[in-house]
DNA sequence: TGTTCATATGAATTATAGTTCATATGAGTA
DNA sequence: TACTCATATGAACTATAATTCATATGAACA
């Protein structure tokens, strides 16, 4: 596989509301106003945020009436998800802090 | 989990040198001046992104004699890059192009 | 068809992350 | 202990990505 697939979807990943959006969206779909309130956050972010998740099809959407009802590709994101939850839990003693640079 | 987490991770794979290195690593361990040769980057920039990767414990180090041998923490990194393969054909056609934005 | 609610989009600004280069550290060896 | 090879580090600069805000689109409905 080609490193610029992997480095696209890293970085579609590598946002903070975008992965809050993620982490929404795996309890159950939601609609862009619903994301906004939920996360207090302006609508038009959600929707960029939202843009990008679809790019690399992270996200899917359907149409209901004038909503826009966003649910989470979970065959992906769900193990990859775990993958992480392990690997920090095995080798970063519970979470990983980074290291400021 | 927490999102922090999952965000600094992302974070550090979200970057087209460190996945570079971490394919190449992939293969076999090596130490700096080997993956600046091989990847015909300057050895900085290749200690700079390994820092990176060690502080999210996905490249181990061991010292020998004066070198430092860098490998990869398969366990976690293996089957992640499996997940976006296997993504990228049955979601992406393929690879991810992401969406130019 | 004009108004409202829901969402998307573009572009300028701002924030974040990466690169570069000069230099520091540190192991081995003459 | 002075020198060399291997690697790391800091800080200024540069590039990339996110935020903001004004506005566009588009569905529903009076």
């Amino acid at each position: 596989m080609n490193n610029s697939t992997y480095h696209i979807f890293f970085t579609n990943l590598s946002n903070p509301l975008r992965i809050k959006i993620v982490t929404s969206l795996k309890q159950k779909e939601k609609n862009v106003t619903e994301l906004s309130k939920e996360l207090k956050v302006e609508q038009s972010k959600i929707s960029h945020a939202l843009a990008s998740l679809r790019c690399c099809n992270i996200v899917d959407v359907k149409q209901e009436g004038k909503q826009r009802i966003y649910s989470l590709n979970k065959k992906t994101i769900v193990p990859m998800l775990k993958l992480i939850d392990k690997h920090a839990k095995t080798f970063c003693a519970g979470d990983c802090k980074g290291c400021g640079r």
